[in-house]
DNA sequence: AAGCGTATAGTCCACGTGGACTAATCGAAC
DNA sequence: GTTCGATTAGTCCACGTGGACTATACGCTT
């Protein structure tokens, strides 16, 4: 019931992802944040983040870890993550990401992705593709019915839309999980600047 | 401030669509919004629904019509739609069917087009596809920017999954408007059934 | 006729959201 | 040198959400 993978909110999951690439203090996550854009994925303001990172505390899944001062500036209190945190991320991306209904944190799923095994990932993008194609299909049907019934076009602009979306998508995913699957598809922890140089010149010689 | 339109939600925007084809009880309501599938668009649960018409009583755009029993059922408060009601509804979709964050405000607000004139909706719509236009533009910039500094692909799998997608609902605006905007596509109050029928002779001809 | 599941109709409440607000400090212009 | 705006850092609260819960009535089985 209260299991606190479950509890997680797609910010909560921002506010992790965040700390798994070092300490922060909740000010400084809302400026990176927005930095990054990530307010395409979930919306930040003061009040929601200083909220889940309380949240997240008394969850255990990140820790204070001192509360510093800069100059006359007000005091920050810095936070890190735990290994219930780091594992709780993993958990959501888990639960969340084969999941065709809930868009909004798919998307933070799949950008989470990354902490996945490759293997794993594909699984779980392949059982969303799979869900993906039976929805589209059954809004096929549904549109089907509409039309038969004779309910005029200007009712059916949303289906319309929303059918060339999931077609999108489905065509989408049916490329990208090759690409994911290919050896060549980097994976894994982020490769070191000298890493990253060899690679550059091996795709160069391509 | 207190703008009834500003503060008009999703759920509370399909509730006064629902008022308009007639009179009805709340959990009718519920009923037929799950049989048509309104919750692809919107969360539907008894606690926000009855929460939902009891703000739009109050702010005015729905007003109680009598309470009825049906045998020995508990008795049931049947809502009518009020003028402002009405006008609510299509201030808001001219508010919400331009914008290109809140997808999900813009998908209700597609759903109710059709009470928009031709004309006013094709411009609206002309200003999202222009504004789709730009965001594609931007994220293809940030994704430019974030490969040249040798971010590794398997962080960017959900940008690459939004270019597909934005570029997707581009070319489907660009099939839909020219749509709407013929004469032979048709627009304003449902057809009666003879219309109707004369529509489909019409369409089987041609 | 007793038992049981489902449909009807609605209430209640814990919780997350996000906008408004506070307050101090720094830099720049006048 | 003081006024003004922007930045830093965080608090507060009204409100909407959605899941849990209540209670009666109907229909079906045993």
């Amino acid at each position: 019931m209260t299991d606190p993978v479950a509890r997680l909110t797609p910010l909560g999951v921002a506010v992790l992802a965040l700390l798994s690439e070092g300490d922060m203090h909740p000010y400084e996550m809302i400026r990176l944040m927005h930095f990054r854009r990530d307010d395409r994925l979930v919306t930040i303001t003061n009040g929601t983040v200083y909220h889940t990172v309380g949240r997240l505390e008394r969850a255990g899944l990140i820790a204070e870890v001192g509360v510093d001062r800069d100059g006359n500036r007000p005091e920050r209190t810095t936070y890190t993550q735990t290994d219930a945190g780091a594992a709780a991320v993993l958990e959501w991306v888990r639960r969340e990401l084969p999941r065709v209904d809930r868009p909004a944190e798919f998307r933070v799923a799949l950008a989470e992705v990354h902490g996945l095994d490759r293997d794993e990932a594909i699984e779980l993008l392949h059982v969303r593709r799979d869900a993906l194609a039976a929805s589209l299909g059954s809004l096929e049907d549904g549109q089907g019915h509409a039309l038969e019934k004779g309910v005029p076009a200007q009712y059916l602009i949303e289906i319309d839309r929303e059918l060339a979306l999931l077609r999108a998508e489905l065509v989408w995913m049916d490329a990208v999980l090759p690409r994911i699957a290919d050896p060549d598809f980097a994976w894994g922890p982020t490769p070191t600047p000298s890493e990253r140089y060899l690679a550059q010149r091996k795709a160069a010689r391509q």
